[in-house]
DNA sequence: ACGTTTCCATACGGTTGAGTATGGTAAAGA
DNA sequence: TCTTTACCATACTCAACCGTATGGAAACGT
């Protein structure tokens, strides 16, 4: 799933669906403001006639586009982090994540620089808190009070954005090197106490 | 600093300098790609016209802009940095910092949003790497050893980014408020550890 | 006093991208 | 077979910007 609409590349015609799939990919590959819906018609083939027979305008598209994504992201947690009991093993799968759900996980990271958009913004911080909130439950079941849960969280959640934001100036260690699990191993050490 | 150019509204002639400084300014508040020379001039009270005479092109005054921006900042955090003489309080003052210096601090926040404008990249990975060297100092001047200063200087980095892409989405305690104190000292226990 | 800079206004041309108007074609019902 | 309906192409309009061309006015040197 990320290549519903890629790989039926032999259907006669598109489906909403389609346009926002694709959307979603330029979103990830050069930003939102990079979806121009020419542009976008050109990289599936048609041209603007076929959008703006399924959808009014450009904001009907990111809408349902963003939408989307949050679904995705959200049913993405649950699976991803709702499986393991062990709040530690949790924690260190959510930082792991990183590498994992590319597509998903590169629309997050465009949207970050895009947080001034009126239809960003709000998206940005359900997403947020919603994961902030998975990770302070687990911090209450290791054993914090909720106050410190409350703050650890916040703090790990922190860590997790910057490191996006690093990444995105190649000022990250690669994901593939062991410089990365060196400094993964650093972090979960340093922010995940115990064990 | 930080108003030479609103502040000196009775100028009959503008400089250069205006330019770049009110260019900041409106950065710092809608983002860089609000820079159009022709609202920026309505913002100072000319047309376009004087615009070109005091620059060749958009990119110019973008260019002159951030270098100015970049040097400022790098003399803040000599000034605020490297005065403290006590690594522990260095590291904290970095933290504290948000608060203060609010123009510079949020023209860098708008930056972090505009990572892929080609300009922007080498300047926001200069100043990253800048403001890392000095956290990485003062970890090992604290006694870590390279490997795990760098280590530490990174997640610390980290931390400040994350913060505030959450502050610019309004999901950080507010800067005043004894909910910020609460969690800055969390955070600087968790990452500053002894003492 | 007069020409020369300095600084800015006005008017124009060019590009990009959103949205509209309208018509064409293939498939599906009647 | 004939007509809808779904889907898309083509050809516009419109607005926002960048950049240019050119002329005007105050200030300054000499």
């Amino acid at each position: 799933m990320a290549q519903t609409a890629v790989k039926k590349k032999e259907r006669s015609t598109l489906s909403a669906g389609d346009w926002e799939q694709q959307a979603l990919v330029l979103i990830a590959e050069k930003g939102i403001r990079a979806v121009a819906i020419e542009s976008l018609a050109k990289r599936m083939g048609v041209t603007k006639g076929s959008f703006y027979w399924h959808f009014s305008n450009r904001d009907a598209l990111l809408e349902q586009s963003l939408l989307r994504w949050e679904k995705h992201d959200e049913a993405n947690l649950q699976m991803s982090l709702g499986a393991i009991s062990d709040p530690r093993d949790r924690l260190r799968s959510f930082f792991r994540r990183t590498g994992r759900e590319k597509l998903t996980h590169n629309v997050y990271s465009s949207l970050l620089t895009a947080a001034d958009h009126p239809m960003v913004e709000p998206l940005l911080e359900r997403v947020a808190v919603r994961r902030m909130r998975h990770i302070e439950t687990a911090f209450g079941e290791i054993g914090f009070d909720p106050g410190e849960a409350s703050h650890r969280a916040r703090l790990t959640y922190s860590t997790y954005l910057g490191f996006l934001q690093l990444q995105r100036q190649n000022q990250a260690p690669n994901l593939s090197s062991g410089e990365f699990e060196a400094y993964m191993t650093h972090v979960i050490a340093t922010l995940i106490p115990g064990k």
